[in-house]
DNA sequence: GCCAACGTTGGC
DNA sequence: GCCAACGTTGGC
């Protein structure tokens, strides 16, 4: 079992709106290494669900992968703004997994708790610089911001 | 809302 | 296949 970050700004898909729809495919990757990282992805699979562009930054709980990878159909939607010319229902480019609702944390993990903790200065959403939506997560990490989310 | 950092595109 | 220009992300 693997386990990953998943980054998304709440104004568009929250934490909270997963807890409503229980179940949502997690569409609209467009960046390769995050593509790829998602074709890793296997049912049964745990993610932290951070949110961006908001203050504070942070992660909100944790959902589950419940889907092998397949198609992202939102690329071949002309009214999504995720659409993408150069992706074919025969060749498509992007790639997406279900995800479920699992948890809100107790207490919000934000980036500079991330940031300060000794044992995540490896973590990748705490790099500078990072514009990935999805990453991997250590298990040894995991560990440690579930501790700081279950406070 | 700014802007640094970064990924992607496309002309050559 | 290089790299300048461009678009986007995301912390601040």
């Amino acid at each position: 079992m693997q386990y990953w970050l998943f980054k998304s700004e709440p104004d568009t898909f929250s934490l909270d709106h997963l807890k409503t729809m229980q179940k949502s495919p997690w569409d609209g990757v467009r960046n390769y290494m995050a593509r790829n990282y998602m074709r890793a992805m296997k049912p049964g699979d745990l993610g932290f669900f951070y949110h961006s562009r908001v203050d504070p930054p942070g992660i909100a709980g944790v959902c589950k992968v419940v889907s092998e990878p397949y198609d992202d159909f939102s690329a071949l939607d002309k009214k999504s703004k995720y659409f993408d010319p150069k992706s074919s229902a025969e060749s498509n480019r992007w790639s997406l997994v279900d995800v479920e609702y699992l948890e809100t944390f107790s207490h919000f993990v934000t980036l500079e708790e991330l940031k300060e903790h000794p044992k995540l200065k490896e973590m990748v959403v705490t790099r500078k610089g990072n514009r990935l939506s999805i990453s991997p997560v250590q298990p040894a990490e995991w560990k440690v911001v579930l501790a700081l989310g279950r406070t």
